[in-house]
DNA sequence: CATTCGCGGGG
DNA sequence: GTGTACGCGAATG
């Protein structure tokens, strides 16, 4: 193969494990790729009684896995104690799955730290380096005689750090595949490839399938004469790239997406897991080696950040960028810790460490009650201001210095958390804490910047600054993950303690200067004041951060706001249903219709223009004044119903399906819409997304009730009642304070002639 | 009425 | 490399 001639200037493109060592892949400067190989055989440590160390030495030699090197001193984790180990080599980076698989024989005594660490992090830091780094690459011509094998064959010199606020980029060329398949609704195509369109530096090429000997071909000389670095798919994932795939099996000549030869199998099924609540279906993925795949529709950093933020957060975490394409924002704060924890010197628990404490009934009842929620007081009201803590969690997290292995600590009982009763350390500063400081900071300087810049370069700060914000959400989260590896559910408490104790804080300095407290929940307040001025309630803000050390800042003033009581029993409110509309023009809405992914688009489009039409009122009066125009567009919407000329697709229901066709126990919509599926052949798995229609939602047979989107024929009539009934309570959830209910909107059409009376 | 099932939220 | 929350609302039987 090819090799590049040193010494070479470019960013780092890509890590990853090969036989003996890594590819690195360098993207220079005129944006030749070059594919370097340098060995590397990663540390980690054991410890534990001599005779257990020496028998674990004797069986990893003797598998060819690993080879002791030495004692070493590194530093405990929980104790933060010096702690002497044995430093081990993994002799072959491809075998660290089997090296894991040998660890996880038990062993008494032996303790085992950083032989799990992904290897491009090891790797990365080994060479101090980072994806997207700019380096000069040269020959190591030093070598170390005492470790013969670990000779690296690179080495790097880094232009500025991973830390940087401004850094060059690669001159990368983008090239975007979507391919059209058998049906297309708005989920991943289905069935056979129809088409594929290419576009690349301004041009566009849309190829038809025929010969798929041809369609590879066209597509093979593009790439080679493009030469993109980044291959941007829709749905490549889950079809594009399997189905490519499998045409070039049978036409024996496969798409050159990689820069070295692969083998892979074509895999189409994914997996369905549980997370957050809900079942999420991953589908195959396809990385690519020597370019990046990136799948808009496989990656939520991607369409949440953009590659802005992709790279940011890459750089960051030193998770290549393909790789952080397809990891959670809850992985990338994890992989910063490790950085963190590597670079101090920390040994790295293979499993996580301290069990539980024992606690008492009493500890647990206080303790789990997450963050501070209130009722709202139904209603609507004008001149409402909210004001929300800034990063509350990750900033307390820091402020209090919350970290697993500095919840009660042994040198610091005097420092308690209010109610719980665990006290942080206030004199060794903890993982968590040492990893966020940094992040939140530079949150705030991407934000300044963003603030003083326009255009695109606008747009790139705040995706980078966005790219930060998950991973500050999400590490919160992670502290009361069990299986995290920085995750202890006491320092998980310790924050929703201090929480609640500061929003309490925040509400009696509130109502001390005669703000009434309308509602609150977590780390945001609504108050009221007649006649306050926009000052008195930013120098509320300053007396509360004053008070609790956290910053809270004013979200913006309400022209009108809305709480809206429960559906099932109006004398209740209930704490997500909201909506207002700000003195900025700015609309905020919670809970409603139109935030729900499973109202149907005609619905939500109706009342997106009806929350338009009130958003113009400054005021109570002008609310109400507004109401006949609200209503003319409820008419209007509800007359295109009855007339029966909506477009089938403004009435999809979109629902992620939980469990297998067969599983379902009742005839739901969804668990209909889900075997009409399952029966014509396209499994719909847990995780994954169904769409269909009502067609007769009362209808004898359950047949009848729905139709799934695949099959929905041209005269396939939906049920215009009960789409009424959706849109009346998309407009009873806007009026609902001026008394329109349901009954009240039904004879509003009955007077309009839409409906018979 | 009880049971089943999906959705939201963060800045 | 994965947060098995929690409460609401709708639909079914």
């Amino acid at each position: 193969m090819y090799s590049p001639a040193l010494p070479l200037t470019g960013w780092i493109f890509d890590v990853y494990p090969t036989s003996g060592g890594m590819v690195v892949w360098i993207v220079d400067a005129e944006g030749k790729s070059h594919r370097l190989v340098d060995p590397f055989q990663p540390s980690f440590y054991a410890a534990g009684p001599v005779a257990a160390l020496r028998q674990l030495a004797a069986d990893l030699s003797r598998m060819r896995l690993a080879a002791p090197v030495g004692m070493a001193r590194r530093q405990e984790f929980w104790t933060g104690e010096p702690r002497d180990v044995l430093e081990f080599i993994l002799l072959d980076p491809e075998r660290q799955p089997a090296l894991l698989r040998r660890l996880a024989v038990p062993r008494p005594g032996i303790t085992l730290y950083d032989c799990d660490l992904p290897l491009s992090l090891s790797y990365c830091h080994a060479r101090r380096v980072f994806p997207l780094a700019k380096v000069v690459v040269f020959p190591n011509d030093a070598a170390n005689p005492k470790f013969e094998i670990r000779n690296p064959k690179l080495r790097f010199e880094v232009e500025g750090s991973a830390w940087d606020l401004e850094y060059p980029e690669p001159p990368l060329t983008l090239m975007a595949l979507t391919g059209q398949g058998d049906e297309q609704g708005r989920g991943a195509p289905l069935g056979k490839l129809r088409s594929l369109t290419i576009s690349c530096e301004g041009e566009t090429t849309t190829l038809d399938e025929g010969d798929p000997e041809t369609l590879l071909g066209e597509l093979n000389t593009l790439i080679r004469r493009l030469d993109p670095h980044v291959l941007v798919t829709d749905w490549g994932d889950a079809f594009l790239v399997p189905a490519l795939l499998g045409l070039a099996r049978r036409a024996e000549a496969p798409p050159e997406f990689d820069r070295e030869v692969v083998r892979r199998r074509i895999r189409s099924a994914g997996r369905s897991y549980f997370s957050y609540g809900r079942v999420v279906y991953q589908a195959p993925s396809y990385p690519f080696f020597g370019r990046w795949h990136l799948d808009s529709r496989n990656s939520f950093l991607l369409k949440e950040t953009a590659l802005a933020g992709l790279l940011e957060l890459s750089r960051l975490s030193k998770v290549p960028v393909q790789k952080m394409a397809r990891t959670s924002p809850g992985s990338a704060i994890s992989m910063m810790q490790l950085d963190r924890a590597l670079t101090d010197g920390i040994l790295i628990p293979w499993k996580k460490g301290e069990p539980e404490r024992w606690k008492t009934a009493w500890d647990l009842l206080v303790a789990d009650k997450g963050g501070l929620v209130y009722q709202p007081i139904t209603g609507l009201y004008e001149g409402v201001a909210e004001i929300d803590f800034a990063s509350m969690y990750p900033a307390m997290m820091v402020h209090h210095n919350i970290s697993p292995e500095t919840v009660d600590c042994a040198c610091c009982p005097d420092n308690a958390a209010p109610e719980i009763g665990y006290s942080t350390c206030r004199r060794r500063e903890g993982l968590v804490t040492r990893t966020l400081r940094p992040i939140l900071l530079r949150r705030q300087a991407l934000k300044r910047l963003r603030d003083a810049a326009f255009g695109p370069a606008r747009e790139r700060y705040d995706h980078r600054q966005t790219a930060l914000k998950w991973i500050l959400v999400t590490c919160f989260g992670y502290l009361g993950y069990k299986n995290a590896r920085f995750g202890r559910i006491e320092a998980h408490e310790t924050v929703t303690a201090y929480a609640r104790e500061k929003l309490l804080t925040a509400r009696a300095i509130a109502e001390a200067r005669g703000f009434r407290v309308l509602h609150a929940i977590v780390d945001s307040m609504w108050i009221q004041k007649a006649g306050a001025t926009e000052a008195e309630s930013r120098d509320l803000c300053r007396a509360i951060r004053e008070a609790v050390g956290i910053a809270i800042n004013l979200e913006g003033i309400y022209k009108w706001v809305s709480f809206l009581p429960s559906r099932v029993d109006p004398a209740v409110s209930v704490a997500n249903r909201y909506l207002g509309a700000f003195r900025s023009g700015e609309l905020k809405l919670r809970g409603i219709d139109l935030r729900r992914s499973d109202t149907p688009p005609l619905v939500a489009e109706a009342q997106q223009r009806m929350v338009e039409i009130l958003a113009q009122a400054d005021d109570l009066a002008g609310f109400a004044a507004r109401i006949p125009e609200v209503l003319e567009v409820f008419v209007e919407y509800a007359w295109r119903l009855r007339e029966g000329q909506v477009r089938l697709t403004d009435l999809t229901i979109k629902r992620t399906v939980s469990k297998e066709a067969g599983e379902y126990k009742t005839n739901s919509q969804i668990g209909l819409a889900s075997r009409q599926m399952a029966d014509r052949g396209v499994a719909v798995h847990p995780g994954e997304r169904v769409r269909y229609v009502i067609t007769d939602a009362d209808a004898r047979s359950a047949e009848d009730r729905v139709r799934a989107i695949p099959f929905l024929a041209p005269d396939t009539l939906y049920d215009t009642g009960k789409y009424l009934e959706l849109l009346c309570r998309a407009v009873e959830t806007l009026l609902w304070h001026h008394g329109y209910d349901h009954g009240r909107l039904l004879r509003i059409l009955a007077e309009r002639g839409v409906i018979p009376e």
